[in-house]
DNA sequence: CGTTATGGATAACAAATGGTGAACGCCCTG
DNA sequence: CAGGGCGTTCACCATTTGTTATCCATAACG
């Protein structure tokens, strides 16, 4: 994580059913680890750090990466389908980081059905 | 949007039941996402800004497109109206966007019954 | 009233954006 | 030195958004 001369905010954060714990990095979902690798990781605490509200990519992308985000690099967004992958993993129905077209994305632990009973399988973005 | 060498005014706005976030790209109306894509937003956060305030197209235009109008463009109309669609979608009966008769618009959140109980269903346009 | 100007409403089409799957290269370990 | 884990990058494709044209309603005006 990129943050020069700082250091890791390091108290849990607990979002529904998802506990982040970042001294340890390791996420846990109703004590069950979600696996993430150490990038994953981070990713997924800068959302949390700032549950709903919607981050650009390029400020996910700099705080994790540091540096500026060259322009069309889709770190970010292959990091957000990692994680949300292993998150689906451990906790089916349950959605996270949410997607805003044309902008970023932003974190909020929502329970299954909370959202609609969708029928389809694809993702859903938000504005 | 527009604004060459300069910074967004990131700070949040408050007009009645609505917030508008810049640095998210964000309206809320009451918490309620308001679903506004990026075009859209800058319309609204145009007008909002001054508040009152009849902006001519070309003005309005200059700001979210840069450079400037087009005889006979309708892009701003679009804009205001898919904007108008999805506030009216979230607040019922309030009005936000006001048409000024071969000017242009002006913002002023107006909650509902202000303004008449009008049994008509299409708009009113103001002078 | 009849005509013209102006804005509202839709829809068709084009472009931008993000989801996905997979290939690669690196590094570590057995 | 083979295998596995991880981060990075690419390419393809579905979806979402932006642009433009057209038709319709209404305001302005003689």
């Amino acid at each position: 994580m990129h943050q020069p001369g700082g250091h890791e905010n390091s108290f849990a954060l607990v979002h529904g059913n998802l506990e982040i714990r970042p001294e340890e990095i390791q996420a846990l979902v109703d004590g069950r680890r979600v696996g993430l690798t150490v990038r994953e990781f981070q990713v997924l605490l800068v959302l949390a750090r700032r549950e709903d509200h919607v981050l650009r990519r390029g400020d996910i992308y700099s705080q994790v990466w540091g540096g500026q985000m060259k322009h069309r690099d889709r770190s970010v967004d292959v990091f957000v389908r990692k994680v949300r992958t292993k998150l689906a993993h451990v906790a089916p129905g349950w959605a996270y980081i949410h997607t805003h077209f044309g902008v970023g994305y932003r974190f909020a632990a929502t329970p299954p059905s909370a959202g609609g009973s969708n029928i389809a399988i694809g993702n859903v973005s938000d504005r």
